[in-house]
DNA sequence: TTTAAACTACGAAGAAAATCGTATGAAAAA
DNA sequence: TTTTTCATACGATTTTCTTCGTAGTTTAAA
């Protein structure tokens, strides 16, 4: 883990949109983040140029409408999160953190078996 | 899930030692954060008073050195978290969670044995 | 009794994030 | 062409959290 850029609630909000759809301009970004919360176009404009300045989206300006991709990865993003997220409040046990998260879902046969197949992938190697 | 108490960063630092040590004086958790990082104890100090104001635990006054106990539980206020947590990231599906945060540990055998026996216990259910 | 140490209260500074208003210019519509 | 719509840029404000300094009090030490 070389740099620790860890995106704010507002930052992976708009990341998660741009890993679901691809690249996307303002427009769709904050039209999609006001299916859940009201935002004005911009302050989603601000937070996706902040996020270009940090390094976690770049854009494409050759048109007047620019495009924004992400430069991070969903899985390393979010691995990263689950870490910190386990050391503050699992003193770094991630198991801990299985247990408490599983213990308290509502998981269903299919997702249980889906846990159960990973478990063994593990004991084997 | 009834008020969303979700505490700062800080104030999760504080209940866990409060959690840990059972009730305590601002002395003792400043002491106890020392240990890890340095702060202040007037900054404890007014963390946990503001912790008092919002709720998250409550002070006994009446000696000089006031001592502070909890009010949110440790297995509820972990749970909260876990959901909002899975809610930001997951999309609110604790299997994602459980998946991706196991696919990337090192549990160990003992570890991967607690996991399976919990997901028995589910299923006997 | 005087001094020093340990507490609390409280305001305020600082830092980080989020939000928005306004200016400006380009493109589309009328 | 004129007007309206839609973009970006950017400063400023607001909010939340963190951190600390200082004042005032009580207790302990000298």
């Amino acid at each position: 883990m070389i740099k620790k850029n860890k995106p704010t609630e507002s930052e992976l909000e708009v990341l998660q949109i741009l890993w679901d759809k691809g690249p996307s301009s303002v427009r769709t970004v904050n039209d999609s983040l006001n299916t859940k919360r009201e935002v004005g176009y911009t302050t989603t404009l601000k937070i996706m140029q902040i996020m270009t300045e940090k390094g976690l989206c770049k854009r494409n300006t050759e048109s007047r409408t620019h495009i924004y991709f992400p430069l991070v990865q969903e899985d390393e993003t979010k691995t990263s999160l689950i870490n910190s997220f386990v050391n503050n409040i699992f003193k770094g046990s991630t198991t801990k953190l299985v247990l408490q998260a599983l213990g308290n879902s509502e998981a269903s046969q299919e997702e249980l078996d889906e846990i159960k197949s990973l478990i063994e992938k593990i004991e084997k190697k």
